[in-house]
Formats: structure tokens, C-alpha cells, sequence
DNA sequence: TCATACCCTTCATGTTTTCTTCATGTTCAC
DNA sequence: GTGAACATGAAGAAAACATGAAGGGTATGA
């Protein structure tokens, strides 16, 4: 499960991002609107946690733009204050759920739960492409010749790169992604590549037709195969 | 099996909470709608009984918006009248059953064992798995060697683990439950590990075959083992 | 009241799995 | 061919989990 965390205090986006990690979900960041849309038209979340206040671009304004493309991710909308208005204002342009701060962890957790909740009586959680089948709930993977056994950042590669099935992903993506907070751009370690081998080891795709290399841009798993 | 209580008078509250930890039950208090929203957006319960004049929320707003986010938690209507209408909007709403006032402790108690075993599936209270029967009513457990004596957290642990079988129990999601309130999702401390340890070792699971640990994400209790 | 038993938590330490690093090999585009 | 990008195997470092033992709190009964 991906979520979007939009806010423009540092601390609190940190703060989030930690526990939701140790969630077990994946946590994407932005500070401000126009971040948020970066992302959002870049990749496909499950959830978006909004705040209200944001440099360049507010809350409304994301929304709005966003449900104007035809973005149906689930919206959680935080406001600083409890203004009812806010709220109003908000369920009307397409927000889900709203919590006003300052929230308890448990309270945001319960909120966030209860969407997925919701949303999963309507898509289910299996991500899937030729013989391979992840569940991003139970954490799941079955391929050609039964279950496989994941470490969590091979499982994590995998259910990015799956989540954007026929989109090349850079490594530098995949990165960000996967390491958060940790990762290093400059790093000239490869452990990426390690990952990646190790794998397309467990998933049986010595020849990489499953996760197919893009020279010089990244990787994809596309359903054609081409 | 945590019970939340949710009624506006205290003496009936305090009664029903001792007769229900009599039996072993864990219980939680509520004296008001939005005290027991706030409870059932931070914690997760097995049952609610939930009374329909309530100060703040009435009952029927209470049950409406948990229906709403999805939670699914088997409730106990309490009605002041033993009015039928009241009975009727309540089952409509997403209520299990639902008991006049007055009514007797021995007729709740029967009441409470009949929704938990209508939600066991199976008729009856047990749960089980591999040569491990565990009790819910009578809070006994049987291995493949006789009886076992578990402390109350290492029962609650097991019968967490059994009521998910064949789902991975994120160690999160497993002290949230046995430890509801108290449970510090900072702590430093791995008492989870400490009681997983000393259950395994009571249940004569020193390999973890019955109890499996999926490292990186929590444990499972799965009948093919794989 | 005191002693006892029991359970929960904490801490220190051991073990296993996973992550990262590094050295080296291979492939592809130019 | 040559260089850049990617792949691989092995090994040490780090993280996650397991274990044993000790201390504190609480209930029970003499």
C-alpha cells in the first residue's frame, strides 16, 4: 500500500513517515503542492494524506487538480484548525475522510485503516503480471512454482515496479522509493543491482523477461514483454 | 477476546466490566458516543455492546459511522425499552443482536458466548490447529501431549495468532491487540518476542512450525506450513 | 504483615537473516 | 576495440529475531 504524505512541517511529515513505515506501507513525501503533484502524476498511490496549508499550491487546490484528471486516490485531508468550513470545503471537491490537528497516531492509523477498508471492498490488493502474482496486504508473492520467499526490499522492488506496470522506472526512483529517507544519490555503491539479481533470481527471470533492463534508464515490467 | 462496554450509566458499566473480566474478557469503557469512537478508532475489539441513549452520539449514530468506515466488529444493542422499532433500526444498521433492559448477567453472558461463537464460524469456541486446541470460553488449551497452562498474555497472544490463521500477524497488530491501551508503539522493549518465545516453548514449538515468523513483517499460523 | 508464587517486563547476549560493499565479469552502443 | 552501464559472487556489517536470567509488581494465603 502506497501512500502520499503532504505537509509542510519537516518534523511531522518525519514523524508520520516513520510509523507508517513501520506500518508496512510505502511512504512517499512532499512538502509543498506543486511536489505533491510531481508525485502524484508520476505514480499511483493508494492514499494521499493532504494538508490544508501548503506552500505554492494548497490542499484545495491539489485536490482540485487532481480529481480533475481523473485521480481517484482516497484523500485524507488534515486541517490545522477543525474549521468546520475547511471540512465542508473539502468533503464537497472530493476528499474522503479529514482529521483535524493536532491527531493522535492511533486516531490517524484508524482513519488510514478504515479507508483501505473501504477501498478494498473494491479493487483487491494482487498485483499480478505473467505467472507472477504479489498481494500488497498479506505480503504474498506466488509465482509459476508456488509461493516465493521475499526479503522485505526485494518485496518492495517488486511491488514498485509492479505498481507501474508499462512505465519505466529509473533506478533513482526505485531508489527514492525503496530506501526513503536513507537513500543516497551519490552513493557509488551498487546494492540496487544486488537486489534486483537477487530478485530475479527468486522469481526465476535469469534472462530478465519479466523485469526487462532499459539500458541507460531503468527497469519495466510490461505486460506485452515486446 | 477485548469487549468494549459503552453505556452512559457508571454502576452498570462498572458491574458489567468486573462480571466480563471475571470471564476473562478484556474490557474497555465507554461512557458516551464520541468517547466510544474515539476508543474504536484507536483500538481494535472482538465485541461491542453498545447502549442506544447515549449522551454526545446515540447508539445508532455510533454503529452507523463504524458500519461507514468499515468496521466490522460484532455489536450488542442494549435498548432502555425493549422497544421494537429501536430493535429493528438497529439490526437495520448493522447491530448482531441486541438485549432489553433490564436484563439478566447469566442471559448476557449467553448472549456475548452466542455472538462469538456465531463468529468462530464453527459453532463452537474452539480454535485449533497441528495437535493445538485452544478454548475461548473455557480459556483451555490442549496440546498434542495434554493440557497446557498459558499466563493470560501468552493465551491471548495464541488466540490472536489462531484467529488469523493463515494471515500474517504483524508484531504491531499483535500487541495492539493484546495490550490495547497500554501499547507504546515506541517502546524499545521486545517483551512481544520474550512471550512468543515462552509460548513457543509451552506449545513444544522450538523449531517454529507451528508458530512461523516471516521476517521483516510478523508471524503466522498456517495449516499447510509450506 | 510477611512470605510465596506467579506473571510481566527489562536487559544483556547469542543466533540467523538480510543488506551493503567490493572486486570482477559481461554486455551493448559507439 | 573501448568505455559506460549493468550483472554476478562472495564476504563482512548491520538488522531482526531468539534466548536466558534477573528484578519488580501484584495477588494469595499463612
Amino acid at each position: 500500500m502506497r501512500i502520499l504524505i503532504v505537509d509542510d512541517e519537516p518534523e511531522l511529515v518525519e514523524q508520520l513517515g516513520r510509523l507508517l513505515q513501520e506500518q508496512k506501507y510505502d511512504v512517499e513525501k512532499a512538502l509543498d503542492g506543486e511536489a505533491a503533484l510531481d508525485k502524484l502524476f508520476d505514480h499511483s498511490f493508494d492514499l494521499i494524506l493532504l494538508d490544508i496549508m501548503l506552500p505554492k499550491k494548497d490542499g484545495f487546490e491539489v485536490l482540485k487538480i487532481i480529481r480533475g484528471e481523473g485521480i481517484r486516490t482516497p484523500v485524507l485531508m488534515l486541517t490545522a484548525k477543525g474549521d468546520v468550513d475547511d471540512k465542508i470545503k473539502g468533503l464537497d471537491q472530493g476528499a474522503d475522510d479529514y482529521l483535524a490537528k493536532p491527531f493522535s497516531m492511533p486516531e490517524l492509523l484508524a482513519r488510514i485503516r478504515a479507508l483501505f477498508r473501504r477501498v478494498a471492498e473494491h479493487g483487491d490488493p494482487v498485483l499480478g503480471t505473467k505467472g507472477l502474482q504479489l498481494n500488497t496486504v498479506t505480503r504474498e508473492v506466488i509465482g509459476a512454482s508456488g509461493p516465493i520467499r521475499l526479503t522485505p526490499k526485494e518485496f518492495s522492488i517488486l511491488e514498485f515496479l509492479l505498481y507501474n506496470r508499462d512505465r519505466v522506472v529509473s533506478r533513482f526512483n526505485l531508489a527514492e522509493h525503496v530506501w526513503g529517507e536513507d537513500f543516497d544519490p551519490f552513493t557509488m555503491s551498487n546494492y540496487i543491482d544486488v537486489h534486483l539479481k537477487n530478485l530475479r533470481h527468486k522469481i526465476g527471470d535469469g534472462e530478465g523477461t519479466i523485469i526487462r533492463t532499459i539500458r541507460g534508464v531503468g527497469y519495466i515490467i510490461d505486460e506485452d514483454g515486446r
